[in-house]
DNA sequence: AACTCGGGGCA
DNA sequence: TGCCCAGAGTT
């Protein structure tokens, strides 16, 4: 049976030096509805968010809805995207999408999980970024970020990503769930990465069993 | 479980 | 140059 290593307290701890360190977690949020964060979210597998704000801001200036993503065609569609990698493919999501999105849904994102994982180019982690972060229901996305940093801080003990969700939805209140992920996904990102983390800038290393190891 | 899709940033 | 990135779909 898996056992969370930190207790209560420690967790507590660590949410709260997390929310000091990164206030503005929310509004880092490079999205401005369920819509542009559904296909922004779609471009991000295996692309940096960066990139993919870079790519979605321009695109949702001229293309700001499903009907007008649809005007498109793949091949137009995989030029405006081409910079996030996998374009081909992701252009073809994308556009079935938007087309099971108007026959579908009315041009809305739905909000179950199995309607937004039937979308083409949505899978699991997509489904729940979209679930959490804009429908505030109940899902943790357990991306790279949040599979990495939760595990090395102790908020989750796992080796795969299903697990590592169970854990943080106990670890974690649920009223912080939304806010956890952003904040440990910056913190993956600009601190706890996977090559070299930058643990002499880490305010959570008593915590941290990979810092733990690697200054043994 | 392994493989494919992929351009761009960074060391 | 080689490694890596808010993964998903197919076999």
């Amino acid at each position: 049976m898996r056992k969370i290593r930190l207790n209560k307290e420690e967790r507590t701890a660590v949410l709260a030096e997390l929310k000091n360190m990164y206030p503005n977690a929310e509004s880092e949020l490079n999205f401005r509805n369920p819509f542009e964060l559904l296909i922004s979210t779609i471009l991000a597998a295996q692309c940096t968010d960066k990139r993919v704000n870079q790519v979605t801001k321009p695109l949702f200036e001229k293309y700001p809805t499903p009907e007008r993503i649809l005007t498109l065609t793949e091949v137009e569609l995989g030029q405006w995207i081409k910079s996030c990698g996998f374009y081909n493919m992701k252009s073809k999501n994308i556009l079935a999408t938007c087309h099971l999105l108007m026959e579908k849904h009315g041009g809305e994102v739905p909000e179950e999980r199995e309607a937004l994982m039937a979308l083409p180019g949505v899978g699991r982690k997509t489904a729940n970024v979209v679930i959490s972060n804009v429908f505030g229901q109940d899902a943790i996305a357990v991306d790279t970020h949040v599979f990495r940093v939760s595990n090395r801080l102790g908020l989750a003990h796992s080796d795969n990503v299903d697990d590592t969700e169970q854990d943080l939805m106990k670890s974690i209140p649920k009223s912080m769930w939304s806010d956890a992920h952003h904040w440990i996904i910056l913190h993956g990102r600009r601190i706890c990465k996977a090559r070299r983390p930058l643990c002499e800038e880490c305010p959570l290393t008593t915590y941290c069993l990979h810092y733990k190891k690697m200054s043994t």
